[in-house]
DNA sequence: AACAGAATGTGAGCACAACTCATGTCAATG
DNA sequence: CATTGACATGAGTTGTGCTCACATTCTGTT
């Protein structure tokens, strides 16, 4: 259920040993970011980690910047793939249940999931390569990770958003997307498990404007 | 009114030319951020745009990061002072009227000052030099922005934020601050001058949270 | 005015990271 | 066995952040 969705990479591997190459490079990428930072992270210590020689890293990625975005598509995979499960297992009833289930999820996962406590989906980092424009300008590549993700929580969700006005409802969740992110980016720089009281906060915000969006009752 | 809020630079200037040249060098960062981006700019175009040697830049900013952590905190300075006057200005009532003062003026802010638009005021660049660890721990410094602007915004607020728990709204101010400063960034990534709807929809969700806040009336 | 010493200014050069590309490897086909 | 082309490799190129030995300017004392 989980579409492809990493950035525009150089060659995407088909044979089988390429592919286990393409993992371990992401894995190590993501080992390496939590134990350094992005900015300091380099793509010569990633290539050793995963013992691959740097000239296969770029092969299959355009670089540095490539290399992140391939890491947060993978990550964004990983997290709607989890959500809809745990949608399918509890089954909440309105929006405020979802809410609660989406933010936990994602709780769950940075403090599980190596390296997503510094790229989690890349929402900001669109950072076109600086100087040169974007060129591309297609279906789902050039709306930004933002509004694809707010697409797909809306299609996992389903019956829960009852709307009149299913356009107004992909703001809501970009918006809302895009502020529970940030927020809870502030709850891990303040502790490293998350400060609770933020989680907490995040939640309130979110269901807030969620329940006021659609049906005021 | 505007406290002294720059990164932890290296030598203040004190005499005349000195503070000329470093308000110089920070012109000419905000201006480069505008046409690369932050990871496009480099120290020796800013130096060369600012008419200074290299080495003088290194006098006064740490590198690179510390040099746009001193323009987040002009910024800073800046956005705080002409809030204020605006305040005294056209006196709202309200938290509500708060709110919208309070974004207006940030976006007025994107649109016209150079720079503003890529470090804005640095809530999330934290960015410890990566592998070592803060060693700072006093007072304001460690505290990281966000908790120091929503601290400052409490006090302009003053008599409009009339709460029984001062602890709790400053909590609420940083979430606020964080989400609000999350999907502005996400509207001028959308449109040119911001996306009418998206600056619509951050008042909204900020006024709502808020209005859940402190009193439910 | 003349001088000493501190403070500040300067830019060639160093260390190191991102990224390339000429060469090597190897499997499939004639 | 020879030919061909896809894929793999890592020494080398390019260019950035940053330093540091030396030059210049300022400040206070006699």
């Amino acid at each position: 259920m989980a579409g492809q969705n990493s950035g525009p990479g150089r060659r995407r591997p088909v044979q089988q040993r390429s592919l286990e190459r393409y993992q371990r490079l992401l894995d190590a990428c993501a080992g390496l970011l939590d134990e350094v930072g992005a900015t300091a992270l380099t793509t010569k210590e990633v290539a050793h980690r995963a013992q691959v020689p740097i000239g296969t890293l770029y092969q299959f990625f355009a670089g540095k910047e490539d290399l992140l975005a391939a890491l947060a598509g993978r990550n964004l995979d990983r997290y709607l793939e989890r959500l809809d499960h745990r949608l399918l297992e509890e089954a909440p009833a309105g929006t405020a249940g979802f809410t609660d289930l989406a933010v936990d999820e994602f709780v769950a996962m940075k403090r599980a999931v190596p390296g997503f406590g510094q790229v989690d989906f890349g929402l900001a980092g669109a950072t076109v390569p600086a100087g040169v424009r974007d060129d591309r300008h297609l279906l789902d590549t050039d709306l930004d990770n933002n509004t694809a993700v707010a697409l797909r929580l809306q299609a996992l969700g389903g019956e829960l958003f009852a709307t009149a006005d299913p356009a107004a409802l992909t703001l809501a969740l970009r918006v809302a997307l895009e502020a529970a992110d940030a927020v809870l980016k502030l709850a891990f720089r303040s502790a490293p498990d998350g400060d609770p009281a933020l989680i907490a906060e995040c939640k309130r915000l979110v269901r807030c404007y969620l329940a006021e969006q659609l049906g005021p009752r």
